[in-house]
Order: C-alpha cells, then sequence, then structure tokens
RNA sequence: GCCCCGGUAGUGUAGUGGCCUAUCAUACGGGCCUGUCGAGCCCGUGACUCGGGUCCAAAUCCCGGCCGGGGCGCCA
C-alpha cells in the first residue's frame, strides 16, 4: 500500500468526486464474468461497491476468472456515476490485487439464497459474521451499551470489574461451574452481586459492572446461554424505587444513543427502534395472579410464572414493564423483604413479553436479617464470611440489579434465538469455536 | 434433572420398505453471452451420522452409540 490514493471505505464514496482514483479493500463478495465485461463486489465493514473490469481498462483481466468468493482484494480505479448500476454508483477497475485468496466452495455462502442452520453458522462464525445483516446485531449492541455506559457514568456510577473465579458457594437457584484453582476448589461467578455489595460498604456508592456471568445450567432452549453479558449496577442510600429509575433511565439512555448517533444503523434493521417514552409500567405479582386468574389460570401465592403465564401477562404491555413485589420465598436470600409484609419483597423483574430481562431489588443490609435469610434459603453463613463481614461494620442500605444484555438485544432486534445475540455463544454442547 | 424431536452433496432440502445407479435449489467446475446486479442459458462433479439387527429387498423398520434441536424446570 505503497499508493499516494489513500484507500478509503464504500460508505466514503457517497463523497468522492466522478473521475477520482481509488483505492478499495475488502473481500470479494461476488464476481459475473460475461465475455467482454466483468463486475464484480467488494465489500467491507460499511457496504458494498460493484467493480466493473474491462480487459483494455483493468490489467490483469484475464486473472479474474480465477479468483473466488470471498478472497482479500484490494483494487485501484476510478469512480463514476455514470453507470447503469442499481446503486448508481460504481468503481471502473484498473488493477485489482489479491491479498489472500479464499478457499472454495464456502463452508457457509454470505449472500446465498439458501439459509443455513444456526449450528453452521455457528461453527463458521467468521463467515457469518461477514453477513451484514448479523454484523448489524452486535454493532447495534455496542451502541446500545455505550449509551447505557454514558448514562451510568454521568449519574456518578464508577465501573468496576470483579473476579470471575470465586470461592463462594451457589447463592441459590442456578448451578456454578467448578474450576480447579491450584489446590482448592472454586467456582465461575454466576453474577457479581456479592461482589457488587461488599463495594457499597466499601463506601463505592454506585457502581456498574459489564461482564460474563456463567450458569451451569442444563437448559437448551432459545433463551438460554451458559456465559452471558450481565450488566450490573448497585447504588447505596437506595431502594428498589431508584434502581428501578435507573433501569428504566439506563435502557431508554441506551436506545437514544443508538437512534441519535447511528440511524444508518436504526434504519437498516428489520426490526423497527423506539425509544420508550415515560415510566415503564409497574404490576405486582399479587396483581399478575388476579389478572391469571380471570385468565382462567390458577396461581398459588409463592409458585413463578410458567412462560405462558407471562405470555399471557406480557399481553398487556406494549413495552417494557416491571412486575414487583415478588414473594420472598422466590428471590435470593440478599433481598430485602417488604416492611409491613414480609410475604413479598422489595424486589422486580424487568420484562417485555414474556422475556425476564432485569432481576432486581433493593437488599438486606443488616447482618443479623441477612444471617437469618440465609439460613432460611438452607446456606450456611460461615460460607460466606467474606461477604457477611462487609455489612458488620457499617453497610448502608442498598439496591440494584442485572440485566442481560443478550436478553436486551433479543427483544430489541426481535431474534429468535439468544445465541443470535452473542459472537460465540456457550449452550448446553457449544465450546468452540 | 425430566420429556419430545431430528441427522440425506459445500449449504439448504425432497424422499417413511422395491418405482432411489436418491429430488430440487444453491454453491462448485466447464461452455455461451459487451452492462450484469437473486444475471440468464447449456453441460458436469458432488450426499443417505456410525455400528448392529429384521427382511428376498433398508435412506426408509428395530436396537444402541455419536452429534444436534426444542419444551419443562431454573434463570439474565
Amino acid at each position: 500500500m505503497q499508493s499516494q490514493i489513500v484507500a478509503v471505505t464504500v460508505s466514503d464514496l457517497r463523497n468522492i468526486k466522478e473521475g477520482d482514483e481509488v483505492v478499495l479493500n475488502g473481500w470479494l463478495q461476488e464476481i459475473r464474468l460475461l465475455k467482454n465485461i466483468s463486475f464484480l463486489v467488494l465489500r467491507d465493514h460499511t457496504g458494498t461497491i460493484q467493480i466493473t473490469s474491462k480487459p483494455d481498462t483493468t490489467s490483469g483481466y484475464d486473472k479474474l476468472a480465477q479468483m473466488t468468493r470471498e478472497t482479500v482484494i484490494s483494487v485501484t480505479g476510478t469512480l463514476t456515476r455514470k453507470t447503469q448500476s442499481k446503486s448508481g454508483i460504481e468503481v471502473l477497475c484498473k488493477s485489482i490485487k489479491v491479498l489472500n485468496a479464499s478457499k472454495s466452495p464456502l463452508p457457509l455462502g454470505i449472500i446465498d439464497p439458501v439459509s443455513a442452520d444456526i449450528e453452521t453458522r455457528l461453527t463458521n462464525r467468521f463467515l457469518d459474521l461477514r453477513k451484514p445483516e448479523v454484523a448489524l446485531i452486535f454493532r447495534t449492541e455496542s451502541e446500545l451499551l455505550w449509551g447505557m455506559r454514558e448514562f451510568f457514568h454521568d449519574s456518578g456510577f464508577v465501573e468496576v470489574h470483579t473476579p470471575k473465579i470465586v470461592a463462594a458457594a451457589t447463592e441459590g437457584g442456578a448451578d456454578l461451574f467448578p474450576v480447579q484453582y491450584f489446590e482448592k476448589q472454586a467456582y465461575l461467578n454466576q453474577s457479581p452481586q456479592l461482589y457488587k455489595e461488599i463495594l457499597i460498604s466499601a463506601g463505592m456508592n454506585r457502581v456498574f459492572e459489564v461482564g460474563p456471568a456463567f450458569r451451569a445450567e442444563k437448559h437448551n432452549t432459545p433463551r438460554h446461554l451458559n456465559e452471558f453479558t450481565s450488566i450490573d449496577i448497585e447504588m447505596g442510600f437506595a431502594d428498589h424505587h431508584d434502581a428501578m429509575h435507573m433501569l428504566q433511565e439506563g435502557i431508554k439512555s441506551g436506545l437514544k444513543h443508538l437512534v441519535s448517533h447511528r440511524p444508518d444503523i436504526v434504519a437498516s434493521l428489520s426490526q423497527q427502534v423506539e425509544v420508550p417514552v415515560g415510566d415503564f409500567p409497574k404490576i405486582t405479582y399479587r396483581e399478575c395472579i388476579r389478572k391469571l386468574d380471570s385468565h382462567g389460570e390458577a396461581v398459588k401465592f409463592g409458585d413463578d410464572f410458567t412462560p405462558e403465564q407471562l405470555k399471557l401477562i406480557g399481553a398487556e404491555f406494549t413495552g417494557f414493564y416491571f412486575i414487583t413485589e415478588w414473594p420472598s420465598s422466590l428471590r435470593a436470600f440478599y433481598t430485602h423483604p417488604k416492611p409491613g409484609d414480609e410475604t413479598v419483597s422489595n424486589s422486580f423483574d424487568l420484562q417485555y413479553r414474556e422475556f425476564e430481562i432485569t432481576s432486581g431489588a433493593q437488599r438486606v443490609h443488616d447482618p443479623a436479617m441477612l444471617e437469618e435469610r440465609l439460613r432460611s434459603k438452607n446456606l450456611n453463613p460461615d460460607d460466606f464470611s467474606f461477604y457477611l463481614n462487609a455489612f458488620r461494620y457499617g453497610m448502608p442500605p442498598h439496591a440494584g440489579w442485572g440485566l442481560g444484555l443478550e436478553r436486551l438485544s433479543l427483544i430489541i432486534l426481535n431474534l429468535q434465538n439468544i445465541r443470535e445475540a452473542i459472537l460465540f455463544p456457550r449452550d448446553r454442547t457449544r465450546i468452540t469455536p
């Protein structure tokens, strides 16, 4: 790339003058050879452009026939808008250099009309991700997350990174992956929960973390992953109402950032993206039971809702909604009971249709209550002393939540399978690529 | 953990006992075509997950293995 001409991206071509010489680097997406003229389509991370090549103006024209799809090429040519191409712009090829040839046939076609199974796609994820519509998922996710980060940062939150290799036994609920840590038994953390709380005791006041969470659950569904990205916050001197407010505003900020900074992304999504206006509606667990009752679904207090029941509840709302005041028996030990009605808790889930996106609550801050709650869940407080100690020397009241990033992408992009929302999913059977 | 379902060319499929030396599309190879853009037309290459069994006969039925998908539970 010793050329004086600076390489440009496909999207840059819009602003380039007729007749200007350009260099484009990218993949040879397709090649149509006719007798005395050939059309190539070059793709880079910004789009595709037709490269027109003629024997008398392209050096090495006869080598085109040997080129395979997805070969990495560098094209030098002149831009013209006097074209019959549908985009109204094309590059007349002077020379084309093969930077790295691609094997053929491809294990997965980038633009083939036949669609591959998700299995084939994931095995060949590097090819799958070359599809603009697949790449778009991750560009969207990045923008969403960036907007949320900005919001939490501006709201006084400190971004932290807590250990993923932990000693503690389970918090209850999900199973943990054991790892051998030298001579000790350790586990991959199922959530940063306990560490976030310790940081509140440490006086950091407001923390957030974006990181992996591991669940050793043998589920095999389109909405579960064994490694997912958890966005977590914890705030001191706050209750569940404050946490819900932060969640609502955080999600809105993510969407706002996406819509305002990348209207191009939003426009090319198959799914319409809108920033919710106003407060997300709230419904209590008990109200849900009453609603389900009117649908002929009998739910006992203390039962969790089935996916079918959540669909019925979700049908009553157009977008995000909170289900609040869950029975204490259904929530983790650190969930604060509701004062005056301790059978329920100061807890909430953020839902979108039948999908649970976030789980949060005001946390127990009183060490005696916390120990009692541990015992009531058949957990041994001795196993949690590293955590309980943080509550014994001045722990502020606090609240927080954890949000599944892939689930958020799933619902915002209306994906059919959560594996679509993560680059390299770790599911029941897959650990490669 | 429980319960269902599936595995046919590179990719995606049709075929549920003989009509299968296995369908179609796409991809791939070759040929024709001065402007294509889901290019078109012609020719060609290419596959029954593995092992055992039943049967005159198995892609097809049975058993087991391997690999995968989905539902429930649990959860983000």
